[in-house]
DNA sequence: GTGCCATCTGCAAACGCTTGCAGGTAGGAT
DNA sequence: ATCCTACCTGCAAGCGTTTGCAGATGGCAC
């Protein structure tokens, strides 16, 4: 590229007028780089009348650090990697959003990757994001692959885990007890004397929070000597027409269930929403039930009793959790966050 | 630092391991430094069997590359900046979804910015990302703090913008057409015989889309001789409670709309949830329209007449406008991508 | 007027990787 | 056997900042 006449040796193409640097800005103010990097980053190092035309001098330039450098020299990133499965999904925006303010007010931002729910993609986004230069890493859920655990230790960035909260977790975790929230949601099913209770749910293989849930609905069936029909077992992703189909799809089963139990509100919505569609009344002739406490389930008709808890408060304390493993004392323990359960109009006892 | 007395020189602290180098890497593998970073960014430049015994070290080491040396030596960070007002709406967690999904494919990844509804902020944001390095930007909408405007200039980083169409934008723009979009919107309200309409939505100060929707309205009310009765504005920006609150507003205010078109559909969503709880009927009483075409819309009752296009294809393109930007000959155009009325059963002829 | 101290400032060496250039090697043609 | 030509590989010079160290500067006490 350029073969053009033009002199000055500057380029011309694409934009890339060469970058203005600490040394512009030096010889502008005349003062040495070392000085006007003291000026930006350690102002109290410099007297103040020189710090000023320093600023003058980045002004007046239009000065702007160069993160890369800063970074290679500094052996900092100043970046936080955050790989969620997808952000479609009420929470994780969330959680993404709660994060990129906390962790963005001390100075860090936030490089994101996708997952979807397959673990071997998120080792894949990870290597990607450690390449890219991060500090630390925000991950869902306590189970990944392997090699991300490997690369995890071999690079030594901490890592913080999401939504899933439990005592034997790998990397310091914050976020809900899952089988205890999927326990509460069916005893509260159980007491209102349901037995034949279902649960719509992602595959436990790729999803360990809904793993634990399943564990907790299974756990409370068990203690009163109940158990989770095979055919009361319908998988299936978060979304809303994800719920209805399932729903669809379960109120063909024999033996017809009595509750559905849904590990997302979403899906809870599409399934109540099926329901409508087939004039199968809710909560009169079936009980349903969702989780995650998202504001719409609140408004719809009927209004969807529901595990509640605060993606933004996960946010929050991971930020936290990190920000402590990188600038504080690394011993900020695990939090668990609450959950409760919402008992709102789409459950109720059985009908006859 | 390091006071303590294991030899080695090697540091203790934080898991703050010295990296792993290309020299390290180099030297077990028994060639230089050179011919590793060849044997993994350009492969065909090394003989195969040196390429084989260098991949060989570099697994045995878990070399991963250093981020930011390779963009300080490379004069580029293979990062896209994403600043966006909230990851709460849905169609912008899907643009970013879909951004980061094809900017992924061609090695970039993605920094994020939350910006509010705040211009100035906004800049702020787009500061922070400048100088942490990124090589070129995506914002939302066509109006931007002059402070921006400067920045982008001065650094010549691409700049796209999204979701607001129009010829005269001052970046190239991947988006819909809004004004359009906002007539047809109220151009169906006005066939079924509508005439006293309303309007939910942001601050037009703040969000130059809404603004354009908003003269789309005006310019199809203005078509046939009516206007936006000033009692018939009622800002909110787009949260279903927020809809419901504005709703409430409305219901109460003289003259009495006969229908309300609002800016976003949960806010359409919000809407009706409050007339049901009012027992306003929808669309017997009051027509409700919304915008956005997020697929809740569609399964609410009644479900939800509404102007849909697709985020992710706007995310799509607008990758491809940046990448062209980047990578391509930087000639692509701004394109519209289109935008349909999905009537559905929340708008109806008015009652008598 | 001299000497000492406290503050500031500049020098130069990293930080880890890329890449233009030149040298080396091996294989084929003569 | 010799020379030429590809094809590989290594050297070393950056890329823009930070930061330890030492030198410079000025103020103050004597």
């Amino acid at each position: 590229m350029g073969v053009g006449t033009t002199g000055q040796g500057g380029r011309m193409s694409k934009g890339s007028r060469r970058q203005v640097t600490l040394e512009d800005v030096a010889r502008l103010a005349g003062v040495s780089a070392s000085t006007v990097s003291r000026s930006l980053s350690m102002p109290h190092m410099v007297r103040a009348s020189v710090r000023e035309s320093v600023l003058w001098a980045v002004s007046r330039l239009g000065y702007v650090p160069h993160g890369a450098a800063r970074a290679l020299a500094r052996r900092r990133n100043a970046t936080i990697g955050v790989i969620i499965p997808s952000l479609r999904f009420t929470v994780f925006a969330d959680l993404v959003e709660s994060l990129q303010a906390e962790l963005g007010a001390a100075g860090y931002s936030v490089l994101l990757g996708h997952a979807g729910s397959d673990l071997r993609y998120e080792a894949d986004q990870a290597t990607a994001l450690l390449s890219r230069g991060i500090d630390a890493l925000v991950l869902v859920g306590n189970a990944h692959d392997q090699s991300l655990e490997r690369m995890a230790t071999n690079t030594g960035i901490p890592v913080v885990t999401t939504f899933d909260y439990r005592l034997d977790a790998p990397y310091p975790c914050v976020g809900i007890d899952n089988q205890a929230a999927g326990r509460a949601l069916v005893d509260h099913l159980l007491d209102l004397g349901h037995t034949r209770i279902a649960a719509l749910m992602p595959d436990e293989r790729f999803n360990d929070r809904a793993a634990r849930r399943l564990a907790g609905v299974r756990g409370a069936l068990a203690d009163r000597g109940l158990a989770l029909h095979p055919q009361h077992l319908v998988l299936g992703d978060g979304a809303a027409e994800v719920g209805r189909a399932a729903m669809a799809e379960l109120l063909g089963r024999e033996p017809s269930p009595s509750a559905v139990v849904c590990f997302s509100d979403l899906v809870a919505i599409g399934a109540v929403v099926e329901c409508r569609a087939r004039a199968v009344s809710v909560p009169g002739a079936v009980s349903v039930a969702g989780f995650s406490g998202i504001g719409l389930a609140e408004l719809t008709h009927p209004a969807i009793t529901t595990v509640s808890f605060s993606a933004v408060d996960i946010g929050r304390e991971a930020a936290r959790l990190v920000l402590d493993r990188l600038d504080g004392d690394g011993q900020a323990p695990s939090v668990e966050v609450p959950h409760r359960l919402e008992q709102r109009a789409s459950t109720a006892a059985p009908g006859p």
